[in-house]
DNA sequence: GCTGAGCCTTGACCCTGTTGGAAGGTCAAC
DNA sequence: GTTGACCTTCCAACAGGGTCAAGGCTCAGC
């Protein structure tokens, strides 16, 4: 079928070339999904869901179609991690990981989402803090006795 | 068709017994969706919600197939409305629900129920003022100028 | 009594945001 | 050859919000 004669090994050396083994590839300091989750503290099912909502790009692959990660990418997820662990929303994310990559922004616009991000955090803590005090408040006139009568239930009755 | 003889009206009468139109329901004391949703502040797309997911039981309908509410339907309504107002989860409510129909609960049930869930409330407030602490710390070394240098995204790259 | 306008209700479906899980198949390594 | 890691795709959770087409209800006008 072929119109040129194929030299054994051609097509192996070309598939080489654009989407390795995965063994060479981590001996060029490549990770595997599962390396970059251990590395990361990302967990794999979520690295994958990132790419696919486009917070990472999507990463290169190996012949078998294994996800392939520079040590850029676990950067660029550690960066991730932390941001959620102060509690950033996908958005919010989306938003530092542009100010990140770009080198003329002004430091006034990572400033002013921080304190937005710190200014909900307060709204909601706020909110939580109100219920505590009216849940303490009932629990504190609630005997919590063999008895039936609760002056919570009552509460939330009307 | 039919086998016996049909007086006129019969067939109205029965179904009326059974189903009744909208307007004769509500001079009963009935309540359609809209007006139970408005004497309740619970969105009529929750109301259905609430049904769905068995927190409230079945509706009965009229002929024409529109749900009907009595008067002790709004007040499980608005029970449900103010455990969700202090935070409680759907889990929790239907425990809640189920105790207050009880007239045999102790009280010491309903008072560990909202004790844990106050307790739960003060875990998130902790890590979210725990958040908190570390934006506004950040901020506050951040100098938000037009420069590009920002500790923020530093301390978030690692 | 009839008709149309303008609401109201119905069920079904998709969307939010973040994460876990399961199924069914392929690949790598021991 | 077996086992574990990885692949994709679909489903679930939470507590709702939004939208759609189809049909019911009420009231004004004739």
């Amino acid at each position: 079928m072929a119109v040129t004669t194929n030299y054994e090994g051609i097509d192996d050396m070309v598939r080489q070339a654009q989407r390795p083994e995965l063994a060479d590839a981590k001996q060029q300091g490549f990770h595997n999904i599962g390396d970059a989750s251990t590395a990361t503290g990302v967990s794999a099912k979520m690295i994958r869901h990132y790419e696919g909502v486009g917070l990472i790009p999507k990463a290169s692959r190996t012949f078998a179609g294994y996800r392939l990660y520079a040590d850029t990418d676990l950067h660029r997820l550690r960066f991730i991690k932390r941001s959620r662990n102060l509690g950033f929303s996908m958005k919010q994310i989306e938003t530092l990981l542009a100010l990140w990559s770009d080198q003329h922004r002004a430091s006034s616009e990572v400033k002013k989402l921080a304190q937005a991000h710190a200014a909900e955090l307060g709204e909601k803590i706020r909110e939580m803090q109100a219920m505590q005090r009216t849940l303490i408040d009932l629990s504190m006139h609630c005997r919590g006795n063999q008895r039936p009568d609760c002056p919570i239930l009552d509460d939330l009755a009307g």
